[in-house]
DNA sequence: ATGGTTGCAAACACTTTGCACATGA
DNA sequence: TCATGTGCAAAGTGTTTGCAACCAT
């Protein structure tokens, strides 16, 4: 039963501690295809009857963050969303209608971005670029 | 002295009633060069000493985004901004250091789009594309 | 006159904080 | 053991809602 990613080592490797709560988000993270959101992973706890405050499960979504092992994703909404890192470069279409999510990958953006950098002499260390409209499903 | 836009004009135009309130935030908006939050809002309206309520602010605000007056951006925030519609199709780049926001425009998305549409039978309404990283004047 | 607009107060969703206790290394 | 992690309760920020009073047309 070998699994993509060992969870406990990913956490050692960034100096914070194995804990059942961290290594549940990393799972529930990884498991789940779509940037997931807050609501998501508290419900994913609940399945797997591990209980954390929401205090808890918003800390360690920062220092996952900051660590580099997740994500934050903004979708046009009022909350967040998190997606591992060890997920290829890519972007997002969402679904107007039903809300659902598909990744849009390979879109040759840094053309784009250096031209940016040469016209305003700006540095660019990252972008979003979400797309939104009506899926397959939707349209009719 | 000439104004670029009527603001009662386009208020009678869209069937909303022309008020103090209404006028003044559509000003704001077109006067200020950048998407504008809620807070400068709320400055703005002291400054020129019109008294008006959040609820009234935000509702004013959600009528002439459903109206098309203005649109809305996401800035990878917890709030959002405010921008007129009149202003030329155009995307942002965000200094992580200062938060001065420059506009971004031409960005020949299309092609993208087109592609993404063909790849996936997907219909796209709109997209969001956003940059982050350091200003001219905060590298160093 | 009357229906759209506003103020007020309260609630909402999402996220953060301080502090005391608990736990992994 | 002890720095780090967690629970609890409270607060913070941005936004929305219900309802009564108000005002633009």
């Amino acid at each position: 039963m070998s699994m993509i990613h060992d969870c406990g080592n990913e956490l050692k490797q960034v100096n914070l501690k194995v804990t059942p709560i961290r290594l549940a988000i990393l799972k529930a993270l990884e498991n789940h295809e779509n940037p997931t959101d807050v609501k998501f992973i508290f419900e994913y706890l609940k399945r797997n009857r591990i209980k954390a405050d929401q205090a808890t499960v918003f800390r360690i979504l920062k220092s996952l963050t900051s660590k580099s092992l997740i994500k934050t994703i903004h979708l046009n909404e009022s909350k967040l969303r998190y997606e591992p890192s060890s997920r290829p470069d890519h972007h997002h279409f969402v679904c107007e209608k039903c809300g659902a999510i598909e990744d849009v990958s390979d879109c040759n953006i840094f053309q784009i971005e250096k031209e940016i950098r040469r016209k305003k002499g700006v540095i660019i260390n990252r972008h979003s670029l979400e797309f939104f409209g009506l899926c397959k499903d939707c349209q009719r």
